[in-house]
DNA sequence: CACGCGTACGCCCTCTGCTGGTTTCTC
DNA sequence: AGAGAAACCAGCAGAGGGCGTACGCGTG
């Protein structure tokens, strides 16, 4: 991820029917002096006019290009619109004149149905780029949710002193009862669990907690699912379970705005696809390298897991209990199957091994029988 | 009756791992 | 070129963490 770019805002109704929401670029960090020169060679310092949620863009400057995207935030959940103003590193049309600043005001229009929107300037990314390639930069607006603040620090200072009196001596968290801050210091910093299970060795910070992992025990099921014959332990599993019947795609990748049914899937499919550094997990059997931890547990179960059934070796007799095994041995029978002429130096490839091979040396016009290791047998030679 | 406290319920979240379809690789 | 195998990928559900809130009860 790159620098993070300053954004300030105001929201004005003028115009009559319109709003709009001004958003100012108030500077660029220092170390991203390098865009700075690149946006003031391309880019003019006018305004654009943005019609939200369609995409449809005015006055926009020579040499940059405007889009706007409407999703889920991976990361911070919020409903978002994302302004991208991409500019092409070197300005093609001759008719772009190089201005002495970047753009410093986005316009965006807002229907006065949209009056309940709130807006933070929570999230703006700055994507890296390659020389002479091109530059982006993500305005990214949050609508925000009705819910709270949680444990989000950069929103923590908004919580009401006066309706939130018991603070958290260990933390930044405060709670409207001291119960609710009794709970918090137990799950966060005592970490006292009074609630053990008589079957295995959890236990919780909550009764309805351990009420509801007894279910993994028990098996208890008692959200049924109308549509179908799913039933869970859960009354959010269920909810989840629905978005299956509904086609419902609630989380978007804002980079390729790919869309998925569940966050966590979003979540590893921005680390896979469109992150940095993505770490790989490696086989401990063999040399693999496998993108997804979950993969690597096929990986296992294919390769390295024991086969009560022997598989037996194409090329011989052997056989073998692991798959990746019978892989490896198979590679050292083709590893062999280069053999020498007997009457000169010439070498050969078998097209095939069994357990007697004959093969025609078209080198010296002459049939050799070989077997296995590459001699002839005396069964072979009571053949010819 | 107001208040504090504990409990129960509910909601939403993350992490995890299995599954099956698709793509890529190997032979 | 084609078949089979392995890796990739998204869908999906299990399990558990964390917190908001309603409710009942005891007490002053």
């Amino acid at each position: 991820m790159g620098a993070r770019v300053p954004l300030e805002w105001s929201l004005s109704p003028e115009e009559g029917e319109k709003h709009f929401l001004t958003l100012q670029t108030v500077c660029l960090k220092a170390e991203e002096e390098d865009l700075q020169q690149r946006m003031a060679r391309a880019a003019p310092a006018r305004a654009f006019v943005v019609q939200q949620g369609q995409g449809v863009l005015h006055n926009v400057p020579a040499g940059m290009a405007l889009s706007v995207r409407e999703g889920i935030c991976g990361f911070c959940d919020l409903g978002l619109t994302q302004i991208n103003v991409s500019q092409e590193g070197q300005v093609k049309s001759s008719e772009s004149k190089p201005t002495d600043k970047p753009p410093d005001t986005l316009l965006i229009e807002i229907g006065r149905d949209n009056d309940i929107i709130e807006f933070e300037n929570k999230v703006q990314q700055l994507t890296p780029s390659e020389d002479g390639g091109e530059k982006e930069l993500f305005f990214t607006l949050g609508e925000t949710k009705n819910q709270s603040c949680k444990a989000r620090g950069d929103l923590s200072d908004s919580c009401d002193d006066g309706t939130r009196p018991y603070k958290c001596n260990d933390c930044d968290m405060a709670f409207v009862t001291s119960g609710e801050l009794s709970r918090h210091r137990r799950y966060k910093h005592t970490l006292e669990k009074p609630f053990k299970c008589s079957v295995c060795k959890y236990s919780s910070v909550e009764a309805s907690k351990m009420k509801r992992h007894i279910r993994s025990h028990t098996g208890e099921r008692p959200y049924a699912c109308d549509l179908c014959s799913y039933a869970s332990k859960d009354a959010y599993k269920l909810k989840r379970h629905m978005i299956t019947h509904s086609g419902e795609k609630p989380y978007e990748c804002y980079v390729c705005q790919a869309k998925f049914t569940q966050s966590g899937t979003m979540k590893i499919h921005m680390l896979q696809k469109h992150g940095e550094n993505v770490p790989k997990y490696q086989c401990p059997h063999c040399s693999t390298f496998i993108a997804r931890k979950s993969d690597l547990g096929v990986h296992l179960r294919n390769l390295h897991s024991y086969m009560a059934v022997a598989i037996k070796c194409s090329y011989c007799e052997a056989v073998f209990h692991e798959r990746y095994a019978l892989i490896q041995h198979k590679k050292t029978h083709r590893n062999e199957k280069r053999f020498k002429c007997d009457q000169c130096s010439y070498t050969f490839d078998l097209e095939s091994f069994q357990d007697i091979s004959t093969v025609k040396n078209e080198h010296c016009a002459s049939e050799i029988v070989l077997g296995l290791d590459g001699t002839e047998t005396a069964a072979l030679r009571e053949q010819k």
